[in-house]
RNA sequence: CGGGGCGUAGCGCAGCCUGGUAGCGCAUCUGGUUUGGGACCAGAGGGUCGCAAGUUCGAAUCUUGCCGCCCCGACCA
């Protein structure tokens, strides 16, 4: 991309409204622009990292088994009057009214459709186990949207669904989406640590949140250092050669050890299961989220299966989401100095930058030009500076961005 | 929703208390000088002072109402 063909509105100062560090560095270079209390245009840089993080999301989702589809946002209210969340869910839920004074609403999540989508096409026990996602737009009326995407009305998740006949086979499910999330995390470059967390009504320790750790975090969380220091788990766990027996060790191998979040911490049991040099006390963002929750909408809404006995029971659900715009904003926490951002490589917007110090100056643009065709050519992303900006301006935008690679070229030649 | 704060040029701010018709830095544009890590000189453009009503000869400034945004709390990917 050429930078004079892209748009980048970049500030040299941080408006006043952002107060944390991505808020302030995806404002300052030009990767969203606020349209309202929490809901954010995408810029074209901003676009670029969503839309790089979102592949590596959908990459693992489908390593690990899952099956990508589309649901809309707008939902008729029909569907959550069959579950009771139309009521239950409050005033988070954005309603709106058709043309014909139907009842609708923005999709603050999809179990009810899924359920919907799931019961009209699965007979049989056979047609088990299934696992459906989607990395759609999501709304849910915050009483306060606050730093910027981290926590924005209007956000992408991917959200996944599994279908299990039976309560160990759930587990399975479960255990395979666990395990998915901590590589779709390294994968970008961040550590990711599964809490657990407060399994709801459903009861059971089928709920973690996945947390990464940053020291603007809005958790406050607890854990052992040698969960923190747990390597992702191969690829190849998901080839088949592992059974669920195999799948279960890995997870166990992470939640022996203690992980909480503030509000599902144990002050008591931390200071017994923890040795006081492993003790990790730090502030998270919460990434993703898991749970499963059995027949809770399966029941209302008569999502059944046939099974092998010939009778009709309830499927066994769970669901799987991880915050896609959220991560924008969580891997700048991460990664950023005072510069600017410091994208790992996997998910930055662009691999390599090229500045052009002399645009018009037949050498200089001869190799910046090549340059830039050539790592094209080999399949990088590359931004080039072809603008006539100062050097020193050209430099402070390209910190700002933060890519990878940076190389610069002028009259007196090139430079890294 | 409770408590607090803010709305003046694209961004950051001053002016408001003590009414007299809008200013500074950065950014932008023009000309010139510069040019390897946020240049310099000269000039220029850009503002319904959030919106509305009121008080007044006169309102960015005072009063009232509304809207928007931010921060602290309860909720969440």
């Amino acid at each position: 991309m050429r930078l004079s063909q892209f748009y980048l509105p970049v500030l040299k100062e941080a408006p006043k409204e952002a107060t944390i560090a991505s808020h302030q560095l995806m404002l300052r270079a030009g990767m969203v622009r606020q349209q309202g209390a929490g809901i954010y245009a995408w810029l074209p840089l901003g676009h670029l990292v969503l839309r790089k993080i979102e592949q590596i999301v959908r990459e693992e989702q489908n390593r690990a088994g899952a099956v990508e589809m589309l649901m809309p946002t707008i939902q008729p209210a029909d569907l959550w009057r069959e579950s009771g969340r139309y009521e239950a869910y409050g005033k988070e839920m954005l309603r709106i009214t058709d043309r014909h004074e139907r009842d609708m609403l923005f999709g603050p999540t999809n179990e009810e459709m899924i359920t919907e989508i799931f019961r009209a096409g699965a007979r049989s026990y056979k047609d088990l186990p299934k696992m459906l996602y989607h990395i759609q737009w999501k709304f849910r009326d915050e009483i306060r949207p606050r730093f910027g995407v981290m926590r924005g009305r209007e956000f992408l998740m991917k959200d996944t669904y599994s279908f299990d006949v039976s309560v160990d086979a759930a587990r399975h499910s479960y255990n395979r989406m666990f395990l998915a999330y901590l590589r779709t995390f390294a994968r970008m470059g961040l550590k990711s640590i599964p809490m657990r967390a407060d399994p709801g009504p459903i009861g059971g320790d089928l709920s973690h949140e996945f947390i990464v750790l940053a020291d603007t975090g809005e958790s406050e969380v607890f854990c052992d250092r040698q969960v923190v220091d747990m390597a992702a788990p191969a690829a190849s766990i998901f080839d088949g050669d592992h059974d669920a027996a195999a799948l279960q060790a890995l997870v166990n191998a992470r939640t022996q050890f203690y992980a909480a979040t503030d509000e599902m911490h144990n002050a008591d049991e931390y200071a017994s299961r923890v040795e006081l040099d492993n003790q990790v006390s730090a502030r998270g963002i919460e990434v993703g989220h898991i749970f499963f929750f059995g027949t809770k909408y399966s029941d209302p809404m008569k999502a059944v299966v046939t099974g092998a006995d010939g009778k009709e029971t309830p499927v066994q659900m769970g669901s799987y989401g991880i915050g896609v715009s959220r991560l924008t904003g969580a891997l700048i926490e991460a990664y950023h100095d005072e510069a600017g951002c410091k994208w790992p490589l996997s998910v930055a917007p662009f691999h390599v930058g090229i500045i052009n110090l002399k645009p018009g100056d037949s050498d200089s643009d001869k190799a910046a030009t090549g340059l830039y065709t050539d790592l094209q050519a080999a399949g990088l992303d590359v931004l080039y500076d072809d603008t006539p900006a100062r050097a020193g301006e050209k430099f402070a935008r390209m910190d700002l961005i933060g890519l990878p690679f940076q190389v610069t070229i002028g009259p007196r030649g090139l430079k890294e």
